[in-house]
DNA sequence: AGGTATTCACATGAAACTATTCTCTGAGTTAGG
DNA sequence: TAACTCAGAGAATAGTTTCATGTGAATACCTGT
């Protein structure tokens, strides 16, 4: 017991971080770098909430990780207090529309909205309409102005029809004492075009562009936040530089480049290095890639484990590195013999596999071998020891073995 | 030799089916007046 | 009596299957020199 104390303690004592929250992508900093230009512009687009006018709907677009999603939250917590010493109405809610079983539809937006404003939905269900009633009740109990925040809207409007979004445009004419105000986000530039234009347009109102940060910006950010987050002197020479430019290269994306900077000050500490060091940021960006692949595969339905196992085995067993669908789809049937589990047609385990190959874990591309058939040519598209570490999670999801 | 035609082994599409998950209704329950 | 609960009916949806059609080029088959 002894020992477990002294490495809780040395963990504590030598701690490279002071705050590693502040690295996190949730956190607010008081000075937003590099976006000045937005804000100011989004400022005053929304500052007429404060005389309780209704603010003019907005949309927001841009890559992500451009600090969309940052600057609306931070002028909210602004605009929030100037309103509270000016003891104005206003509410501002924020709702990320991708999370699912929380708002990925119309009835779960607005019944998360009705919560948020103090009313409550029976977990059984109400119509839909008499939410709608409801939540208008709400608002109208008293004048006020109300904004709410769609972040990823472009996640509903393919899910629930863009119906649901003129809806809400449309409820202010139903509001006497109450203003409502619907402010966007997406990070799909194309999202405005194959929107019904009478949304379109009473959506976007306003616009405000992001564009991607360029690597200078983002090494201001890192240094920045790298302040207040590590003990001084952690950070050596060039890291900030090539956290930087690694993010850069991925369009610009600062959440990548700080995700990249606080994984990286982790695999140091681990590690029990009192610096970070170059090494440190490529160990984390790997580390990155090899999470996303597994977690992506760890949550992947049974069948599609199957047929990536399929896949796998049969490249493992054979010399070439490249496979056809018909001898996955064979291999693939043997499995699910030996598990007992139903097979699915070849139709679907095409989809499957054209499945995996969206999500990059494999490379699949259709070619023509004349008299003997059209098929895709199966590669893997990740790299060896990956693919033992997603072995192990198929054989331990699967129970093989 | 050069030009069609055929053929393979799937790809790709559309419609139909199914099992879940959502939404809604109306009866029953609670509670406020 | 209005407001809430809740089980279960009915609608919507995602995941599959079934049926049908499409594809690119190696090979087979002509054709005329």
């Amino acid at each position: 017991m002894k020992e477990v104390d002294k490495i809780f303690n040395s963990f504590l004592k030598d701690s490279i971080f002071t705050n590693k929250f502040i690295l996190q992508t949730h956190y607010i900093p008081e000075t937003i770098h590099h976006r000045e230009k937005e804000i100011t512009q989004l400022a005053s687009i929304i500052a007429p909430a404060l005389r309780m006018e209704k603010i003019s709907n907005l949309f927001l677009y841009g890559k992500t990780g451009t600090g969309k999603t940052l600057s609306i939250l931070y002028l909210r917590d602004q605009l929030l207090n100037k309103s509270k010493q000016q003891n104005k109405s206003l509410t501002i809610e924020y709702i990320n529309c991708k999370l699912k079983k929380v708002a990925d539809t119309e009835y779960r937006i607005l019944s998360e909205l009705i919560r948020k404003l103090g009313g409550n939905v029976p977990s059984t269900g109400l119509p839909t309409d008499s939410v709608y009633t409801k939540f208008i009740e709400l608002l109208e109990s008293r004048p006020q102005v109300f904004i709410i925040i769609l972040d990823e809207i472009d996640h509903i409007v393919q899910k629930i029809s863009d119906n649901f979004l003129y809806n809400l445009t449309r409820l202010n004419s139903e509001l006497n004492k109450a203003q409502i105000s619907i402010i966007g986000i997406s990070n799909d530039l194309t999202f405005l075009d194959n929107l019904d234009p009478r949304v379109k347009s009473s959506l976007s109102e306003e616009e405000v562009v992001f564009s991607p940060y360029n690597a200078v910006q983002l090494q201001d950010i890192l240094r920045e936040r790298s302040k207040k987050a590590f003990k001084s002197g952690v950070i050596s020479e060039g890291v900030i530089e090539k956290c930087a430019a690694y993010a850069a290269r991925e369009h610009g994306d600062a959440r990548r480049a700080l995700d990249l900077l606080r994984i990286s000050g982790e695999i140091a500490e681990r590690d029990r290095d009192k610096k970070i060091v170059i090494e440190h940021i490529d160990k984390a960006n790997e580390k990155m890639e090899r999470d996303k692949i597994l977690d992506i595969v760890e949550t992947e339905p049974k069948q599609f484990q199957l047929t990536l196992l399929a896949i796998i085995n049969l490249i493992d067993s054979k010399k070439y590195d490249k496979i056809f669908t018909g001898e996955v789809y064979e291999h693939y049937q043997q499995l699910c013999q030996k598990i007992s589990f139903e097979t699915l047609t070849q139709r679907r385990v095409g989809d499957i596999i054209a499945e995996f190959d969206m999500l990059g874990i494999i490379n699949a591309k259709v070619v023509s071998k004349g008299r003997y058939g059209r098929m895709r040519e199966i590669k893997l598209a990740v790299n060896q020891n990956i693919i033992e570490k997603i072995k192990k999670i198929l054989y331990d999801s699967l129970n093989l073995n």
